[in-house]
DNA sequence: TGATTTCATGAACGTTGTTCAGTAATCTGG
DNA sequence: CCAGATTACTGAACAACGTTCATGAAATCA
């Protein structure tokens, strides 16, 4: 009978209207500044029904982030997918990913720029899954580099050490302009271009 | 009459005991994860005494994070005065900044990875002289560029922007160890001087 | 000594995340 | 169609948080 599944549809609605509801005031005003009860009252219900969806308010941000990652790296293998010279692939990927932080910074704050120390008591299994998406990504700057390798664009080395290099050095062009604490950059456009350039002039 | 001096004294001793406790706390625990009233246990006062000595939580860590700033600066000065060739200087000086990220993880994160949203109604005066010490360690960062490429170590161009990209890459370097969030780093003496050689040769 | 300034406190307020007994609604088998 | 079981949801409550403020004690000053 179909009655079962119209309720775990109509469940599911709700966990996404949850989810939604959560996305939206993370983006506007930052996990710390969210609470449940706000999250609660945007959807109308009761703060306690939040709790019968998502484990607690790390579980619900943690499921918020792995959406948001899967669509990096839909980003990174659509730039991929058009098999450009390795070099160019890897330069659009590192771009792409500094954009991807811009474009989310709640997530890439939350993912990236806060301590596992914050959430002491944070569910093993959650953290897992955001480490798995975050995993996913990197995968795909790992095989980018090798290519480039492979083509003689960058001499021939441990893949594994630089790929981290790369990472924390792209990272930091990420964090630091996500975070944004009021120091007087230069135009961002630039700022970014030339940071990549310092990398993949590094790496070659 | 020495009465006035010895109550400052007094009064600042306390000042200083609130700063220690609350250090070596926000050290050991986290910033967010310290509330006033263990400060206050620690050093066996009421909470609202710690409001005689600073407008509020965020003055208080503000307040440390000034003090370990100035410590940075003390380390790259001793770097800069060893009069090494600017290139080797260089290095040492952005060896010291992560170091000094790895040392202070706490005030680290709590200057470069937290947002400015974090303390929405943080006060100005503490925030402007935070930024202040970040600032001055900025600047040696500039000179010791100038340098490198005053001694053609360094092609020549915008200093400014070279600077922004450097720091940039570092605060990656250093962001990325100190937040530490169970990724598998390979060792990390060999991941920060791969990382720093990334830099070093991109810039030259 | 009496008046004043300084220092410190405990109780209180309004939040926060989270739990749980209990209610209302829905579905199931007879 | 009805009793019983399952599910969905809630409101009140808890402990902890940052912060404030009237009150009291203690030291200083006149």
């Amino acid at each position: 009978m179909g009655t079962q599944e119209r309720r775990t549809r109509a469940k599911d609605q709700l966990r996404k209207k949850i989810l939604d509801a959560a996305t939206a005031l993370f983006v506007d005003e930052g996990y710390e500044h969210v609470s449940m009860r706000k999250i609660a009252e945007r959807i109308e219900y009761a703060p306690s029904t939040i709790y019968l969806h998502f484990r607690d308010k790390v579980d619900l941000v943690a499921n918020i982030c792995i959406g948001a990652f899967t669509e990096l790296d839909r980003r990174l293998d659509s730039i991929i997918g058009r098999r450009l010279p390795p070099m160019e692939t890897l330069r659009l990927c590192l771009r792409q990913y500094v954009q991807f932080g811009l474009d989310h910074p709640a997530y890439y704050i939350f993912v990236f720029c806060t301590p596992a120390s914050a959430f002491k008591d944070i569910d093993a299994a959650s953290f897992e899954s955001v480490n798995g998406c975050a995993m996913g990504s990197f995968q795909r700057l790992r095989t980018s580099l090798q290519a480039c390798m492979e083509a003689g664009a960058i001499p021939p080395g441990d893949v594994e050490s630089l790929a981290q290099s790369t990472w924390l050095l792209t990272h930091g062009v990420t964090s630091g302009l996500v975070i944004d604490n009021g120091f007087p950059f230069i135009e961002r456009e630039r700022l970014i271009d030339e940071s990549l350039d310092l990398i993949l002039r590094g790496l070659s």
